[in-house]
RNA sequence: UGGGCUAUGGUGUAAUGGUAACACUGCAGAUUCUGGUCCUGCCUUUCCUGGUUCGAGUCCGGGUAGCCCAACCA
C-alpha cells in the first residue's frame, strides 16, 4: 500500500459540547431555566437527580432521544445524575431483546446512566404501600368488567357513577386483593381502584385502576407476583423512591401530574405512617434509608422534597412515524426487514443509515424544548447531519450508475498512480492512492449526447477535469457508441498531459466542472442501497387516525400511505479499492453524490452501502 | 357538549413589559479540482378582538384554531 494512504481512515468523534441548550448564544430552555433556579434557590439541598425511564417493550427512536437528552444531559450539565429506569409493570409486552438495545443506544448516543433501576424493584413497597391504602379506606376491589367501568367512568363531558363495589369493607377487600395477586384468580376479574372522585372533570380521577391481574411471569420478577400496578400507581412513587428531584416528560401526561403528586402525597403518609409505627428514632432512620433512596445520606434525605413532573413537548417529524406500537407493526408486517431498516426512526437505524450521534444530539439541541406541539421539518434534521459529516466524512469516489470512458490518447496497460484528499475539511486526515488508467467509469448523467443549456459536464467537444487527474475532451468527430435503444455504450474522450492535478498546467481554466471517476481496472463492485422517504405524507400519525377513523385497519391504513419508491438497491455500482477493508458503519462520503456509510451486511467480497442523506445540489 | 395544554416567517426556536431575532428551507451572487463546504445578499413573522400600560409578541378578558383526556398501555 501507499505510504501516503492516512492511517486514520475512520475518523474519530469530535469532542462535542453535549450541554442541553445553554451554548453560547443559545438561550435555555423553559426546563434548563427551572433547574438553574431551583439550584441557585438550593431546592433539595442542591440535589439534582433525573431518571430516564423507557418501557422496554421496543426499540428506541429519535423522539427518545429528545428525552436522552434533556434527562441524561441536563444532569452531566448541571452536576446531578441520572438513572436508567426501566418501567417494566406491564409484563405483556415487554421483552430482554428490548433491554439491552436500550441501553446499547443510550451508550451510543454518548451518554451514561449512573444507576439501572426497575420499576418492578419496587413492586413490594407499592404492594405495601396499596394494602395500606385499603386500611385506610382509599382503595377497594372492584369485580366489575372493563366495560362496566369504562360506562361508570362515563365520557369527558358529563359525571360518572359509583362502583357498587365501592365501599366493600376493608377486611373483604385485603383478603380480594391477596387473591387478585395468588395466581388463582382469572386476569380481568377483579382490580384494585383508588377511591377519589368518580365526577371529577379529570377523567384520570374517576377511581382510578392500580392494579391488575395479568398471571403473566415478569422478565425480572418471575411468578413472584401476579398482580401488577398501573403507570400511574408507579411513576410517581419510584421517582420518589430513588429520590428523583425532576422528573420529565412529554406533554401528554400533563393531566397525569395531579394524579402524580396525589399518588406521591400519599406515599409520604404511608411512609410517616410506618416511620411513627417503629420502636424506636433509630428504626425510624433505618427504615427510611432503606426505602427511600437508598443510595441517599440521610442529610439529603432530610432535605429531599420531592419529584416534580415537568412536561415538555415529544418530537414530531413530518413525514415519519414516531409511535412504537406503529413501529412495532411495521416490523411484524415485513414492511421493513427489522428495527435498524434504515427507514426507520428508531435510533439503532440511524446508526445503520449513517448518522452520527452528534448529529442527532445537535438536532435536538436545534429544535429545543417547550410547549407547543411542532411538527419539525425533516431537513432540519438532515442539515445537521450534513454539518457534522461533512466535518468527518472520508471522501472516496464511487460511480453508481457507470458508463465507460475511453480516453484513446492514453497508452494500453499504462497506470498512473494518483493523490487523493481524504478530507478537505481536515486536512490531517491525509490522503491515499487512485490509480488512473485509459478505461474508467464516470457517471452516466454526467454525460449528454447534446448539451442542454445549463449542462457543464461532459458533452461531444466539451472539456471538463476529471477529480485529481486530467481535464479531457470528449472526441467531436466519434464522441460516443451507442446500443439499438440509444443508450451510450462507451465514451470517447482524449486527455491533456499537462494538466494532471500538481502540475503546474493544471491550473488551465475550464468550463465544465470536475467530474469524479474510478480505474475499470482498478475498483471494486459495490451494492448501494438508497433511501427516500418510507411516508408519502406529511403527516402520517393524523392521516393514520384519519384513515382509521374511515374503517381501514392501521395495517391497510399503512400500506395506503407508505411510499412504494422508499428502497432503491443498486447492485451494479463501483467504488474505490480503498474501502474495502474499513469497517462496517465507517462515515463516508461519494463525491459529488452524498454521504454513506458501510452497511452492517458489508463484507470485503460484496461491498455494500446506505444512503445517509444527499449532498445539498 | 366537560377539563387541560398551546398559538411568533414555509419549518423550528429566541426576545423574561422597552428597536421582533437566530437556525433551517427557498431564491440570487461570489469562490471552488465536489453543482458540496466556506462567504455575501434577499424573501417571509407576533391567530382575531377588546382591555391594562408612557409602552404589549409578552399581562388580563372574550373569541378562533390546533393538540391531549372516556386502555385492566406507558
Amino acid at each position: 500500500m501507499n505510504e501516503n494512504n492516512s492511517s486514520n481512515v475512520t475518523t474519530p468523534p469530535r469532542p462535542l459540547e453535549r450541554g442541553t441548550g445553554g451554548e453560547a448564544g443559545r438561550a435555555a430552555s423553559f426546563i434548563e431555566q427551572k433547574v438553574i433556579n431551583d439550584l441557585a434557590e438550593g431546592k433539595n439541598g442542591g440535589r439534582f437527580q433525573t431518571r430516564f425511564p423507557p418501557e422496554p417493550n421496543g426499540y428506541l427512536h429519535i423522539g427518545h432521544a429528545k428525552a436522552i437528552a434533556l434527562d441524561f444531559g441536563l444532569a452531566k450539565k448541571y452536576g446531578g445524575t441520572c438513572n436508567l429506569r426501566f418501567d417494566d409493570t406491564n409484563p405483556q409486552k415487554e421483552d430482554t431483546e428490548y433491554i439491552e438495545a436500550i441501553e446499547q443506544d443510550i451508550k451510543w448516543l454518548g451518554f451514561q446512566w449512573a444507576n439501572v433501576y426497575y420499576a418492578s424493584d419496587y413492586f413490594q413497597q407499592l404492594w405495601d404501600f396499596a394494602v395500606w391504602l385499603i386500611k385506610q379506606g382509599r382503595a377497594y376491589v372492584d369485580e366489575q368488567t372493563s366495560e362496566q367501568i369504562a360506562q361508570q367512568k362515563c365520557t369527558t363531558t358529563s359525571p360518572g357513577t359509583n362502583s357498587p363495589f365501592r365501599d366493600r369493607p376493608v377486611e373483604e377487600n385485603l383478603r380480594l386483593f391477596e387473591y387478585m395477586n395468588s395466581g388463582k384468580c382469572e386476569p380481568g376479574t377483579l382490580v384494585l381502584r383508588a377511591k377519589i372522585d368518580m365526577a371529577h372533570p379529570n377523567m384520570l380521577f374517576r377511581d382510578p385502576l392500580i392494579y391488575r391481574v395479568l398471571n403473566i411471569p415478569h422478565l425480572k420478577t418471575g411468578n413472584r407476583w401476579n398482580a401488577y400496578p398501573m403507570y400511574d400507581f408507579t411513576h410517581g412513587q419510584s421517582d420518589y423512591l430513588e429520590g428523583v428531584t425532576h422528573s420529565w416528560c412529554t406533554l401528554e401526561f400533563v393531566e397525569h401530574r395531579p394524579l402524580y403528586d396525589l399518588f406521591v402525597t400519599w406515599m409520604r403518609e404511608w411512609i410517616a405512617d410506618c416511620g411513627s409505627q417503629a420502636e424506636s428514632g433509630s428504626q425510624l432512620s433505618t427504615f427510611r434509608s432503606t426505602l427511600v433512596a437508598p443510595h441517599l445520606e440521610n442529610s439529603q434525605l432530610s432535605t429531599y422534597q420531592g419529584p416534580r413532573q415537568t412536561e415538555f413537548n415529544k418530537l414530531n417529524l413530518n413525514y415519519t412515524l414516531m409511535s412504537k406500537r406503529n413501529l412495532l407493526a411495521l416490523v411484524k408486517n415485513g414492511f421493513v426487514s427489522g428495527w435498524d431498516d434504515p427507514r426507520m426512526p428508531t435510533i439503532c437505524a440511524f446508526r445503520r443509515r449513517g448518522y452520527s450521534p452528534e448529529s442527532i444530539v445537535n438536532f435536538i439541541q436545534k429544535i429545543g424544548y417547550t410547549t407547543y406541539d411542532a411538527l419539525n421539518d425533516f431537513a432540519l434534521l438532515e442539515s445537521a447531519v450534513r454539518e457534522d459529516l461533512n466535518q468527518r466524512a472520508t471522501r472516496v469516489a464511487a460511480v453508481i450508475n457507470p458508463v465507460k470512458l475511453v480516453i484513446t490518447n492514453y497508452p494500453e496497460g499504462q497506470v498512473e498512480e494518483l493523490e487523493a484528499v481524504n478530507n478537505p475539511e481536515r486536512p490531517e486526515d491525509g490522503t491515499h492512492t487512485i490509480e488512473f488508467s485509459r478505461e474508467l467509469w464516470i457517471e452516466r448523467d454526467d454525460f449528454q449526447k447534446v448539451a442542454e443549456k445549463k449542462f457543464m459536464r461532459l458533452a461531444p467537444g466539451k472539456e471538463v477535469r476529471l477529480k485529481n487527474a486530467y481535464i479531457i475532451k470528449c472526441d467531436e468527430e466519434h464522441p460516443f457508441d451507442e446500443d439499438a435503444d440509444g443508450n451510450v455504450t462507451t465514451i470517447y474522450a482524449t486527455y491533456d498531459p499537462e494538466t494532471r492535478s500538481g502540475l503546474p498546467g493544471a491550473d488551465r481554466k475550464i468550463k465544465g466542472k470536475t467530474l469524479h471517476w474510478l480505474s475499470c481496472g482498478h475498483c471494486l463492485p459495490a451494492e448501494v442501497r438508497m433511501y427516500e422517504r418510507l411516508w408519502q405524507v406529511e403527516n402520517p400519525r393524523d392521516e393514520l387516525a384519519r384513515l382509521q377513523g374511515e374503517g381501514l385497519s392501521a395495517i391497510e391504513a399503512m400500506q395506503q400511505m407508505m411510499n412504494p419508491d422508499s428502497l432503491h438497491v443498486l447492485q451494479h455500482c463501483y467504488i474505490e479499492k480503498f474501502v474495502r477493508d474499513m469497517p462496517a458503519l465507517t462515515y463516508l462520503q461519494f463525491q459529488r453524490i452524498g454521504y454513506f456509510n458501510i452497511d452492517t451486511d458489508s463484507t470485503p467480497d460484496h461491498l455494500v452501502f446506505n444512503k445517509t442523506v444527499g449532498l445539498k445540489s
